[in-house]
DNA sequence: AATGAATGAGCGTTCATTCAT
DNA sequence: AATGAATGAACGCTCATTCAT
């Protein structure tokens, strides 16, 4: 799937200029994926719509898929609850939806910053930023990994569309680092996988298993994080 | 709670001697955690007890708590439904202990390595060995950080009694790693969440938001794991 | 309400002239049965009107009234939902105009076969032929054999306008057969009752209880049934 | 209300001894349906199973199944809702069972009577019999009759399990009425339709299309009934 | 006049929990 | 101590009906 024989290549120009970029390529990676019901009720009411998704983001983040009712739901969005069936064949497409839905900002920003990163040890810098624009999609990243769990069509669904875009974007991009002579000479498909792990830290960290972090906490997480993560990667200098 | 100026001193000796070894001073950290039922029955049949745990265990971490029906358990448990409240006053509190249960073998493998580590840099054999066994714990960690989410009880027991612990111990390690000057000086309760969260990426990775590993990827994944930590916090050596 | 003393006497002409025939003084026995709503609107659109209750009769008739949604009900009609509640007071009105209205033609089909029938003998015939032409009314009589069941103000409707007519005109038929001597002294009330009663058995033959018939089997069975009933009270011949 | 003795007609001999009776040779004709639920808690409590079933008979005869709310249904049984779904899979199951059972002694007395019949010429009085017993069974047979209508599975069980098996015993009864020249030569499975949907109008006449006949009357329609049947396929006399 | 999105009461069904055995 | 039948609150979901457009 990916390239394997990752080895040491010297960095000659700090400036990847970007015609170069190897995440160019990858971008414009994917499509929206219609979740909802097939009736041609679809797209007649975008304000419910999206109202109840956001609901069942805050609710399903909170609770957990199964311990949401529909009446809260409803009640949390504000509608009848007839109503949400007007728009989702069922409570899961609901999730469904909060799943698919928001991960395309996200997996956007990173991969736009990956490829207009100026030096391969900025990719640090990258990190940290979007670390701390974590927090916005924390609702949706949690209904995601837990409910993941629990519902396989939602993971593969999640896997192929999502972790694995941002995987060989990421990929692609370590290895060039890897060329260029200024990454060590590893696996580039796991650092990837590291460099995605990375954000599950510092999710996790926030507020997760802990109580919420102070904004000033979370910048010294990620910033660490991201100083580690190069650290760990980065070629001796000397 | 933790020492906060962190800086610079060499480390003298690679042979950090048992005594001096800071984990050694939290060692016999946690006691037993009741959380079933005050009846005088308690104790009372300790194979069912177990055999309810396990099957409870295997459930949760498979379909989720809510999803995971009291007939379930009782049929996988080998007994009769009745018979799991003879020994737990609720479903909820056999989620509680199975989430209780079982950190305790973890806990003391991990700090039991630390202890004994040859050698600061040696941090990284702890990590790999830690989370090649990790899988065997799977059940009850997945059970954990998924249910820990929607059950605040549960969570505040987990980190107090456990994260809480890990968390204290590895800071203290590494506060003396950086001490002798083998680690960067950078700040210890973020790096011991580091470390600590490194095992959720391994965890993850392994068998969570991806089909399961080969155990060859698995191992190659720990290496690098650990190889990157301990690249990202070592004192350069020049 | 129908004649009550039946007894001998001969049929003196095989032919009864049209003006004796009992039949014709009941004709003009019905009369429109108003059961739509009261709004001014009521006769609007007739050619709406008769398409939803055309769907109904067809809906209703295969999945019964109960398991008819109002939303199939529409679709079938090719009008918007909303639209049926235009033309009906609620779903219970539309099942109420389809059971009364449909009834009037096979009335008076009969009524006007049994009044002009050549000779008592020949009832037979009428008979016949009817039986042959139920399955054109099969939908609305399954409808209203079927729910007239369960809603009373139906069932008592069905009794007066249609069944109590069909029951004394048939009646006054037999009883001037049984006053000419061609029948046998029978309860001409009960031999009425009989003789539609013969109509459910050729129509629960023909389609209910049984894999439809092929058209010879229908014909020999209606054969057979105005055979059967008309030996069973032709009076003796010798 | 109606004169009762109108018609005489004298048996000669004809006296079938019981040997040669052909319904003998189809008798013990059909076994237990069980459609219950397939958990072993079957045959647990037999007296809620059938206070179900009597509850359901009751309230399906008069309501429909669509009808018929498990509420009412357990309310009328004097159990929880639960417990229905302990006892029946779904409420359709319910229906089932409540039509599967009680046909069996419906048809065993109908056989048992027609095989000790004793003469051919006796039919009648059988018919006679079984009709004035009809309203025993009135509700199951009413539950029958109308949901056979929607539910393909229970028309194709009733018509294979009950139906025929009336079908073929009369058949062969009549058949042998014909060949002692008994009755005339008809086609004899279409005239054992008859002598069964003789019945039907029995039924309907009793207690369906028309408000609660007295038991005069029932006994009145029936005799004729019968008489009407017999004069209908008797061999003249003469 | 016709529409169809919104409604919410009420459906069939599940399941954690109780308790008589 | 163990059982499992009974329970009934609460679930996801349906659908007749309303009403703003």
């Amino acid at each position: 799937m990916a390239q394997k024989n990752y080895c040491i290549s010297k960095e000659t120009s700090k400036q990847p200029h970007n015609g170069s970029n190897p995440v160019n390529n990858v971008c414009k990676f994917f499509t929206a994926i219609p979740m909802q019901r097939s009736r041609p009720l679809q797209q007649a009411e975008p304000d419910l719509n999206s109202r109840i998704l956001t609901a069942a983001q805050h609710l399903f983040a909170r609770q957990g898929f199964e311990k949401t009712t529909t009446r809260q739901l409803a009640e949390k969005a504000g509608v009848a609850e007839g109503t949400l069936f007007r728009h989702f064949d069922n409570k899961k497409s609901i999730l469904a939806a909060v799943v698919t839905q928001g991960w395309s900002e996200m997996l956007t920003d990173l991969l736009t910053e990956l490829s207009e990163v100026a030096s391969y040890k900025a990719v640090s810098k990258v990190m940290q930023k979007r670390m701390l624009h974590l927090h916005e999609h924390g609702d949706m990243m949690r209904v995601c990994f837990m409910e993941a769990q629990y519902h396989p069509e939602l993971r593969e669904r999640i896997e192929t569309d999502v972790i694995g875009k941002m995987q060989s974007v990421t990929e692609a991009f370590i290895q060039t680092g890897i060329d260029r002579g200024v990454y060590r000479s590893l696996n580039p498909e796991l650092v990837a996988r590291i460099f995605l792990g990375m954000f599950m830290i510092a999710g996790f960290s926030q507020d997760t298993l802990t109580e919420a972090r102070s904004p000033k906490e979370q910048k010294d997480m990620a910033e660490l994080l991201a100083d580690v993560f190069l650290h760990g990667i980065l070629a001796p200098a000397c």
